[in-house]
DNA sequence: ATTAATTTTTAGTCTAGACTAAAAATTAAT
DNA sequence: ATTAATTTTTAGTCTAGACTAAAAATTAAT
């Protein structure tokens, strides 16, 4: 069945509050990432739980159905691999391309996706760190941790982001923090739970604990 | 100001229905080429006229303004790069690439289609052999002619083609007619108005005038 | 020059997807 | 256990962009 631009952003922001909690997602939840009101929300879960996308109870929450959540990974896979494509090929910067990739992602054909994946060398992970879900909806665990929860004087890597609104994104670049940095935690600041950190041989920053919770890391 | 997607549509329409003659386009004519029933163009145009798009004269017909046109040549140069792309990058065949590129003409994004364009190195022509208008809207001027026009024996290149229909293509594609083939006229039937033709140094074939008329050389 | 045929426009509907205001259900607070 | 606060849904509107049927204008045919 055919989706409409409206529909696939709905399923691809439940997608994303679905993510982490076992719990049904809230109406609410769902009116403040569409930017839409409520009732508006109300209205469209209907319809989504009418096409099977959603499993939606009335004033009990909402989840995606396999075939939703189906449908939410493809629109992902798209999303981040023209991600890829704009930082690679077009020279983008990580911070600049998640508008572009949000009206991009609605294009629709599946061997245009296929060919793009292959032409990109078939990439595992987009500018951000994410890893971008396979045809078949596979999405790689990557064992990520967040910044903030890693342990003192252990080094890691700087893998991904939590979050890419590009000001996040603009302010880790002018810290010089970007994708593979070698990165170790001198100490967990208990004032203000600010980070003090060493990113390779340079001398020390600070970073807040909003910031290290966004970054991604392997050990 | 914004233009919707259904507008940017009527406008690559009408631009198309202009090119050729001097006359106002009659609604009955767009009608056709979108798809729409006439008294649903008679409302758009009313709506492009109010925002200056289009000269629009009850009964009359109607015309492209300069911004109207140049918002139109903006839309046919973002369809032909991406075409180009696709060809070039994703190895797509020229009958293939039509119905992708109609989606892809309407993301919005000035820097992207000039970093594509960078990308693809400057290309003047999609793989249809179209002309691609520059960012201000200059379309070179080619100069071809149709193949049923040349003169008996004169030799000529398979420069492009008047119509992307993909059974046009494919035809074109069977009878081993592709950009860049060198061409002689042997003969015009006047039977059934078809044309004898060598291609290199092959033996002749027949080609109807209907397939003359929408090929374009270059003598 | 009328009449007939054709084209275009107007008037009135419909659907998707948004909205506001009010009602209903749920959750939190005493 | 009620009441108050919050969340969610319902009912009713609105807009863009399509539609049909009927009216109006233009063009073609005698």
């Amino acid at each position: 069945m055919a989706t409409s631009l409206a529909e696939e952003n709905y399923l691809k922001i439940i997608y994303r509050l679905c993510e982490g909690t076992k719990e049904d997602i809230s109406t609410n939840s769902i009116a403040e990432l569409t930017n839409n009101k409520a009732a508006s929300v109300t209205d469209m879960l209907q319809k989504l739980a009418e096409k099977g996308w959603v499993t939606y109870q009335k004033y009990q929450g909402v989840r995606l159905t396999k075939i939703g959540e189906s449908i939410a990974l493809s629109i992902i896979r798209k999303h981040r691999l023209w991600e890829v494509f704009l930082v690679e090929k077009l020279g983008y910067n990580w911070d600049e391309v998640h508008e572009i990739a949000e009206q991009l992602e609605h294009i629709e054909s599946e061997t245009l996706i296929n060919k793009l994946d292959s032409f990109l060398d078939f990439p595992k992970i987009d500018p951000h760190g994410d890893p971008i879900p396979s045809q078949e909806g596979e999405i790689p665990e990557l064992g990520y941790l967040h910044l903030s929860e890693v342990k003192l004087n252990e080094t890691c890597t700087l893998m991904g982001v939590a979050k890419d609104s590009a000001v996040f994104l603009q302010l880790l670049t002018k810290l010089n923090l970007s994708l593979g940095a070698r990165l170790e935690v001198l100490e967990f600041n208990t004032f203000d739970r600010s980070v003090s950190l060493k990113i390779a041989e340079e001398k020390p920053i600070f970073i807040s604990h909003e910031v290290a919770k966004n970054i991604l890391v392997k050990v």
